[in-house]
DNA sequence: TCCGCCGTTAATCGATCGTTTAAAACCCGC
DNA sequence: GCGGGTTTTAAACGATCGATTAACGGCGGA
């Protein structure tokens, strides 16, 4: 099977777009711009994937499935090995930010700038938060058994909001990380504690010690 | 002083563009649809905003000004409470928090819809971005040597790291809640274990009783 | 009363956007 | 080497963007 011009193109098209849309943000990248970068025509964009919500679709899907893939793996790898009773908490963790980390910081820069894209997801139009949406929900619910055997005395209140914290932690941590190597020096305020890009192993240490802890936080009283 | 037409127009543009570049970001809100609804001239943006990016700037630091002085009165009146030894970690958290979250999830609906521009700043272009920066900065450098006499056993690094993730939870979890009674149910899975929109007391607990333990976690070991 | 400034208005500028069309170029089996 | 489906191309569509211009209204001081 050799790489036909087809799969090319429409590789090249993700390839730009990734970067693009990373580094701009969905809503101020136009498609004339990812069609130059890439090298192809502008038409093209309508034949291989409809629209520009094709397109964009289309980039993250190809990152969240295999990244979302991993995880449900590394969860079942986990749960082979403890057969009787609960998790160890942070492994779950650690089976559920290590494939986002691998991707980004282990891998080429092209992975690198998907995880910025994936940093600003939340705030791009619904197009966009549709294909999120629709790739995370099986995942995260793969992963909310384990979490409730792991802390069983926290309500399904508490460990909704500590879920959402953590999430918060590695997104906004890996956006920033992200930011690094692009960002003009005088916006780095909030990582200029680090010299220079961190090992993966380091990343995931620091992201599942701070979540784990926030996790296993005790209950808050209502009212001091 | 009567309120004059200035104050007035200037007041209706803030109002309109802080509800619009909540809900769409800034690079999809047009300056027609701020102006439409602000029931302005389009031109009156340039003649008191001088540009797209003065509104937007003007906008942020409208909200973000007041929020960080609240901020630091906090944190002087806890040092006042404790002249000698280190602050308790749980109030450093609750002075930082507690205003974000204050005018967020207490004050009237546009509160509300700063909370979610709020939490988009960082995927916004840098313009944005430098407002941010700019009003950030001094604010979270007065609060550095308070953390850092709560924790004196961290590294600076390990504190970078959690500095960042306490950042991470509460802008997270507080736009996932500004988009609560906005966006609709299909994308809600992230917040689908709450009821309503909780009291302002609740969240500030949760997200402090998060942080709080994640900035307490044992400082990971270099290779298990 | 008239002048001068401030706030406002309508209208237009050139640029760029996503999308669409129709024809050209390419590739493969026959 | 011919025909038909696939892929690519150049060109244009209407819409909308931020910015800018010049003229208009009113109101206070000279």
């Amino acid at each position: 099977m050799p790489p036909d011009a087809t799969h090319d193109t429409k590789t090249r098209l993700l390839d730009a777009a990734e970067s693009l849309l990373a580094s701009q943000g969905i809503g101020n990248t136009s498609l004339r711009q990812i069609t130059e970068k890439a090298g192809v025509n502008l038409a093209l964009v309508k034949y291989h994937f409809e629209s520009k919500d094709g397109l964009v679709a289309a980039t993250l899907q190809r990152r969240l499935e295999p990244i979302n893939a991993i995880r449900i793996h590394l969860l079942e790898e986990l749960e082979a090995r403890h057969p009787n009773g609960p998790l160890p908490l942070d492994d779950i963790l650690t089976a559920l930010i290590r494939p986002v980390v691998d991707l980004g910081l282990g891998g080429g820069p092209l992975g690198r700038q998907f995880l910025k894209l994936f940093g600003r997801i939340f705030s791009e139009p619904a197009a966009a938060m549709n294909v999120m949406r629709q790739q995370m929900g099986p995942m995260i619910h793969r992963f909310d058994a384990a979490f409730a055997r792991a802390l069983p005395h926290l309500t399904d209140s508490d460990m909704g909001w500590r879920k959402m914290a953590t999430l918060g932690v590695v997104q906004h941590s890996l956006l920033m990380l992200s930011m690094m190597d692009e960002l003009p020096l005088h916006l780095r305020l909030p990582i200029k504690f680090l010299k220079g890009t961190p090992k993966p192993d380091l990343v995931l240490r620091q992201l599942v010690a701070f979540c784990s802890a926030g996790m296993q936080a005790s209950v808050p009283s209502p009212t001091p």
